[in-house]
DNA sequence: TATTGTTATACTCTATAACTATA
DNA sequence: TATAGTTATAGAGTATAACAATA
């Protein structure tokens, strides 16, 4: 964990730290980074992750529901996917029901590494979520998932 | 508010969609895209209404803090507030205890604009949130402290 | 005519190093 | 020798438009 010395510390009682939306952008920076920090032994970033994730997920997305359910632009999804298929990670294949669409799937190698991946981003998680109890971060899943879906 | 047809809303009980890492970021995204709108009516962004909402503040903080606070570069703080000084909402001042620092404070233009600015912000909150409970609110912003600070 | 994936391109954001003035 | 601010620059991330294949 990147620890850095805080001497503006009194700038938290400002009107800005009581805002939701800047804790929100603070929050997710540090989880951001620290998750980065640690899937880097697999050399993944949070964004390939997450598209590894959904591949590994069994409901056989196509690049554009990718896309929309990361918010990423069509053009990105594609520099994503090409990455990790040339790892062999992951595999285009044309949708039968619709010839324009490729579902992304993971192959055996995906699989492994997700796995490893995954115990990565919840150690992360115990990193910076660490002075939360565990009723809090129920108590945070279920508000946050409200408000992103 | 940019409302987008969610086609891909079975994702939704993936195991990604259960991380916080992940929630974090699409809450933020969220919020930040929403307060980016309404700041545009008055020429501000996220990260230039934290510098000004801060100079408001009386703290008088210095550049350095600024950048520490907001984890920008002290490169980037230079650029925002070389913006809203040319706009006449915020001054440098040499800190007379230490000659190498700036203490940014605004200007009665920059008070003004900033307190239009702030309920702009809290209308986005409104927006983005609404679906929260005032309790529910109280709760996310407490946790969100704990992870922040 | 509209949509999926692709490519190319430009724009913004972020990170880094070197410089100055002060300490 | 170290630090605050500045400048310049490069890299990463993001957005846009145009194109081929398919619907």
């Amino acid at each position: 964990m990147t620890t850095r010395p805080l001497t503006a510390n009194r700038l938290h009682e400002t009107s800005l730290a009581q805002e939701i939306q800047f804790l929100l952008a603070r929050a997710r920076a540090q989880g951001n980074s620290r998750a980065n920090e640690l899937l880097a032994a697999e050399n993944l970033k949070v964004r390939s992750f997450s598209v590894l994730s959904l591949a590994c997920s069994g409901m056989n997305p196509t690049q554009r529901e990718l896309g929309e359910f990361l918010h990423l632009d069509p053009s990105q999804i594609v520099a994503l996917v090409d990455e990790l298929e040339k790892r062999g990670l992951v595999k285009r294949e044309v949708d039968p029901s619709d010839r324009r669409s490729k579902i992304i799937t993971a192959t055996n190698d995906g699989h492994a590494l997700y796995d490893r991946a995954y115990a990565l981003t919840m150690a992360a998680e115990d990193d910076y979520l660490g002075t939360l109890s565990r009723r809090e971060r129920t108590q945070l899943r279920a508000i946050l998932q409200k408000i992103a879906f």
